[in-house]
DNA sequence: GTGAAAGCGCTAACAG
DNA sequence: CTGTTAGCGCTTTCAC
C-alpha cells in the first residue's frame, strides 16, 4: 500500500480493486486521516475557491442588507457550481495583504472602482476578476446595474405628483468609507438621472439641497436631519438608498411630518425591508440577487476555459416600485417651503 | 537574486540590504508576481485561516438575521485576531465533501448536535473545533446559552400576566431542516423551560399546544396557522425564535386579533428587528454577537497553544426584554376559548 | 492493479 | 547578505 494507492482510494477509487479501495478508507478513517487539502490544491493547481472583494469588514456584511443580499446570490450561484467561497475584507486595515493570502481561482469584486490599486494588482497577478458596480475595464466581464435610469424614474415619480422641492440624499464618496458597497461610480450615476429628470422638469436644484451620509439607516438619519437644520424644508427626498431613506423617515416623523402627507421619501435597492416598513417604501428596484449570481457565472466562464474567453458586461434593469411613501405634493407645505 | 532572496523580500525584508529588497518588490511588482499562497500555507503548515462549520447552504445564511449576527461576531474577532474566515456549508449536500476540501487551521461548529458524522470526523482528524449551541463534549470548547432559563422567564412572564392558555411554537426536529442553526438540543432545552415554568403553576400543557415549523417568519406563521385551524385560542403565545414570533403576529392581526390586547406573544433571540416590528417584541435576550466572538477566541486559544490548551465550557445569559407585544390576559377571550 | 519518482511553489536551515 | 538544498503532502505519469 503506497502513497499511490491512497491517493487512488480517495480520488479515483475505480483504478484500484474495489476490495483494497475500501481497506483503505476505512483504515484511513480509523487514523482519522484525511489528504491535506492545501497540498491537493497545489498540485491541483486551483483552489476551487472564488474570492468575493470588498473594501468593508467582514462584519458589516452581515449588517447591510444590500451586500447580504448581494451574497446570497453570489453563494447560490457558487454552491452550486461546486465552489467554496471566501470574503475577502481588509486584513489589518490592509486589502492588499488580504488579497495576498487568498486562495482563490478568481475574484468578484464589488463596489470598488477600476482605478482602486487592488484592481490593478489582481489584474496584474493575471487573476480572473468580474467587477460588480464599478466601471468597465474593457478585459475584465462586468456587471452594473442601470442607476441612471432608476434614479430618473424615481425623480420623475415625485416630479408627476407634483413636487417642486427636492432633497437628495447621496451616498458619501469614497474619501469617507461608506456603509455599502456603492462608491463614487454608483453615486455619480444616481445623481445624472435624478438631475436629467430635474433639468427636464425645468427645476434647477440648489447645491444645499443635496446631502451626503454613509449608506445606512443611521446615515441617512442624520443627513435628514442635518439638512433639516439647516432648514431645508422639502416635500420629497430621493434617497440612494433604501437604508439612508428609512432613516430620513425616522427623523422626519420625529419632527411631526406624516408620510407621505406632509412628504414624500423614494429610496433605491429594494431591500426586504422596504416593504415591510410603515408606510411601505417607494423604491427603485434593482436586481441584487442575480447581480451576485450574475458575477458568478461570468467569473467561471473565465476561470474554467482561460482560453476562448470573451468579457462580457451585463447592465442590468431598475424599475421603480411605487408604494405608500410618495403621495401628492402638499399644497400648503409648498407655500411654506417658498417662504422658507 | 534567487528564491531565497525573493522570498526574504516578501517576507522577512529586515534580512536583506533595504535596496535590494526594494529592487525585488518593484520587479515583482511589474512582473505581477505574487507568491502563491497555497504553496506557503503548504510550507507554513498553517492557513491563518478558521472555519465556520454549518449545517444550512450559505445563501441561507444571509438571509436569517440570527446567523447573520452571529456571523458579525465571528468575523468580528477573526479579523481583530488577523484570521480569514472561511464559511463551510455543504458541497453537492454533504458537509464531509465540503469539510474534506477546507483549508483550515480549526472550525467553529455552530447548530451541529454533537453526535453528527462530521463532528465526528473531525474531532478524529485532530482539528481543533469549538461547538456553539450543541453539547458539551468534554475534550472540545463549547459556547452555550442558558435556554432553559430564558424560557422559564418567557413563560413566568406571561404566567404574571394571567395568562392560562398557552400556545408554544417550536423549531422543527432534525428530520426537516430547520431555518435556523437551532436544533434538538436548543429545542429541548427551551422546551424544558416552558415546561417547567407551566409545572410551577399548575397548569398542563395540552400537546396540541406544541405546535413546530422552520424558524423563519413563514414558518412560524403557517406554525400558528396550523394551530388556528385546528382551533387552537391561546391567550399567549411562546415562540422559540423572534422570526418565528413575527411570522405568528402577522397570522393573528390577519385572523382579527390584536395585539397585545387579544393575544400576547413573546420571541426568543432579540434579533434587531424585534424592537422595530409593531408593537415592539417581548422576547429573550441572548448575546448572538458574543457567542460568535467567544467561539473564535476559544478556537484560536486551541489552535495556537495546542500544548498546555484545556477546553473551556461557556454558558452565556439570557434575558427577558419586555416590550409592546405581551399584556395582561384578556377576561372575555378567556372564556371563549374556555368554551373551545 | 500497484509502486517509484518527479515536481507543484514556497520556506528555512545551512553554508558560503 | 546571498545562494544551495531539502522538504511540506499530495498527484500523476510511467514502468512493473
Amino acid at each position: 500500500m503506497s502513497k499511490t494507492a491512497v491517493s487512488f482510494a480517495f480520488n479515483s477509487p475505480e483504478r484500484l480493486s474495489a476490495e483494497t479501495a475500501v481497506r483503505i478508507r476505512e483504515v484511513a478513517d480509523t487514523l482519522g486521516y484525511r489528504p491535506n487539502p492545501v497540498a491537493r490544491m497545489l498540485t491541483q493547481r486551483q483552489t476551487m475557491t472564488l474570492g468575493v472583494l470588498t473594501p468593508q469588514a467582514l462584519a458589516v456584511i452581515f449588517s447591510n442588507p444590500f451586500f447580504a443580499l448581494f451574497s446570497e446570490g453570489v453563494a447560490h450561484a457558487a454552491e452550486d457550481l461546486g465552489y467554496e467561497l471566501h470574503f475577502i475584507s481588509p486584513l489589518h486595515g490592509s486589502l492588499a495583504l488580504a488579497m495576498g493570502r487568498a486562495t482563490v481561482d478568481g475574484v468578484v469584486a464589488i463596489g470598488l472602482s477600476a482605478d482602486h490599486p487592488e484592481v490593478g494588482q489582481i489584474r496584474g497577478a493575471g487573476l480572473p476578476m468580474v467587477l460588480v458596480d464599478s466601471d468597465d475595464l474593457p478585459e475584465h466581464s462586468s456587471v452594473m446595474v442601470d442607476d441612471e435610469a432608476g434614479a430618473r424614474a424615481a425623480a420623475e415619480h415625485v416630479l408627476g405628483l407634483g413636487h417642486r422641492d427636492v432633497l437628495i440624499i447621496a451616498v458619501e464618496g469614497p474619501e469617507s468609507p461608506t456603509g455599502q458597497p456603492q462608491r463614487q461610480g454608483v453615486t455619480e450615476r444616481r445623481l445624472r438621472g435624478y438631475q436629467a429628470a430635474l433639468d427636464a422638469a425645468g427645476i434647477s436644484l440648489r447645491s444645499d439641497h443635496i446631502v451626503a451620509g454613509r449608506a445606512s439607516i443611521e446615515g441617512g438619519a442624520s443627513a435628514f436631519q442635518r439638512a433639516w437644520a439647516a432648514g431645508t424644508r422639502p416635500t420629497a427626498v430621493l434617497a440612494m438608498s433604501d437604508a439612508m431613506a428609512i432613516g430620513a423617515m425616522r427623523v422626519a416623523r420625529e419632527q411631526g411630518l406624516r408620510i407621505p402627507d406632509d412628504m414624500s421619501v423614494v429610496g433605491f435597492d429594494d431591500i426586504d425591508l422596504a416593504a415591510h416598513v410603515d408606510p411601505p417604501l417607494t423604491t427603485v428596484h434593482q436586481p441584487i440577487r442575480q447581480k451576485g449570481a450574475d458575477a458568478v457565472r461570468l467569473l467561471l466562464a473565465e476561470v474554467e476555459q482561460r482560453e476562448a474567453y470573451r468579457p462580457e458586461h451585463l447592465r442590468l434593469e431598475t424599475r421603480l416600485i411605487v408604494r405608500g411613501s410618495t403621495g401628492p405634493a402638499p399644497r400648503e407645505r409648498q407655500e411654506v417651503t417658498g417662504a422658507t
